[in-house]
DNA sequence: CTTTTCACTTGACACTGTCAAGACGATTGC
DNA sequence: GCAATCGTCTTGACAGTGTCAAGTGAAAAG
């Protein structure tokens, strides 16, 4: 495909000067951002870019490929963003339970940051990981961090989870189901901005309190789990 | 519009004989169902019902009124599947807790159920509830209709959430999460059919425990709510 | 200075959603 | 009984899309 370090001497190629992949990338988060999804098209992305329709596919071999990049893009920042919450000094502060509820509102905001990003992340008909091994990678990852972190917490003082791909499989779900909900569903329309967020902050708290209560509860009876401890981990 | 009723005889119409109209919603989640939503298109749709591209028109002013019309079918699917196991027999024996949690299996169920239907309806670039006055009306039944059961649920036996309007989310934030990784995520991927299920249930379950260990350790402690006692209810 | 390579451009094709107009049997008014 | 209307589609066209094939002109390499 297409070198993107510079030449064998310092100097920067023409592409480098144009940046034209750079330019297509963002051109397609703004309009996604600025239009919606359905809007999108590989030819208004090139005229934003001020380039003819071809010229993006000197860069991506089409146009899921660009949508691909993204959608790893996202991944990587999601990742980040979850691990930066995990070791936040603030949150070292907390309970197990309230550094899992901070990780899992981390998760909402970059949605929220990111609206353009993860609204292509979750889509396989635009991105399907089995054409975009970068996207896979990285998907990848944010799934195991999201796994590590669970799994710290848990043994941090959560014991009294069933089995704990189940907890990974939970927090996964309920971040992810509130970021759709606040990105694109019922929450979204009606409410204002200050509103929804402090709808997050309250489910946020509403899990941790549950966390802790479970918590709690086995702390008084211990050993309390509930049905078989943990029979295969779902990878 | 269309007339959909019969004449004023008992008699058919040609329509209701040829039922081009169901024709097309069918073919249309046949198509989403079998080639995914990349490749539904309505020249499609009437290639399938076996009609010229232009025929969807008589029935349905755009594109996105036939999904809208298929959304709205959804989002009534839906409702009708929770209000079934909530007041379910079976269930009924259940904690306040063990019913939430049948409701929301119910939830990712419907959404393995009717997959084409589910993806349909949260996606506001394909069906914005703005212009499907119809889509939205069974939508915010279907918001209503959690609340209601978690509501009585809270009523039933669960004091201990610091408000009810962010239980709400949280239920339907993790039911939806959930269904979405089980029906286009990761999860959908790598696994067999029976170990999603399986970890659906396990989620379940975990859930169930979760707010059981509440429920038991404000027993033990009562009038331990949280913070402020829900300001404002989101609608 | 010539040749190759890079970074695009131009042009075409099949496909899409949608507008406009037409066709044609069934129903209806008289 | 028969013309007029209506319901139910069809035919044709247009602008937009993703993508293939080929061309172009300037920079880089020799």
């Amino acid at each position: 495909m297409i070198k993107t370090g510079s030449t064998s001497r310092g100097r920067k190629t023409r592409a480098e000067v144009s940046d034209l992949r750079a330019r297509l990338l963002r051109a397609s988060i703004e309009l996604i951002e600025e239009e919606g999804l359905q809007k999108l098209s590989l030819r208004e992305v090139a005229r934003r870019a001020g380039v003819t329709h071809q010229a993006p596919y000197h860069y991506f071999p089409d146009r899921e490929a660009l949508l691909g990049e993204i959608c790893e893009e996202g991944f990587r920042l999601l990742t980040e963003r979850m691990e930066l919450a995990a070791g936040d000094q603030h949150n070292a502060k907390l309970s197990a339970a309230g550094r899992l509820a901070a990780v899992g509102q981390s998760y909402v905001e970059f949605a929220c940051a990111y609206p353009a990003h993860f609204r292509i992340m979750f889509r396989p008909e635009l991105v399907d990981h089995d054409h975009c091994p970068g996207a896979k990678a990285e998907g990848d990852r944010a799934f195991q961090t999201v796994a590590r972190i669970v799994h710290e917490t848990v043994k941090a003082g959560l014991p009294a989870v069933p089995s704990e791909a189940a907890l990974i499989t939970l927090c996964w779900s309920l971040s992810h189901g509130l970021a759709c909900l606040v990105l694109d569903g019922p929450l979204a329309k009606k409410l204002p901005q200050t509103a929804v967020e402090q709808q997050v902050r309250d489910v946020t708290k509403t899990m941790r309190a549950l966390l802790e209560a479970s918590v709690a509860s086995v702390q008084k009876a211990p050993k309390r789990v509930l049905k078989k401890p943990t029979p295969k981990r779902a990878t």
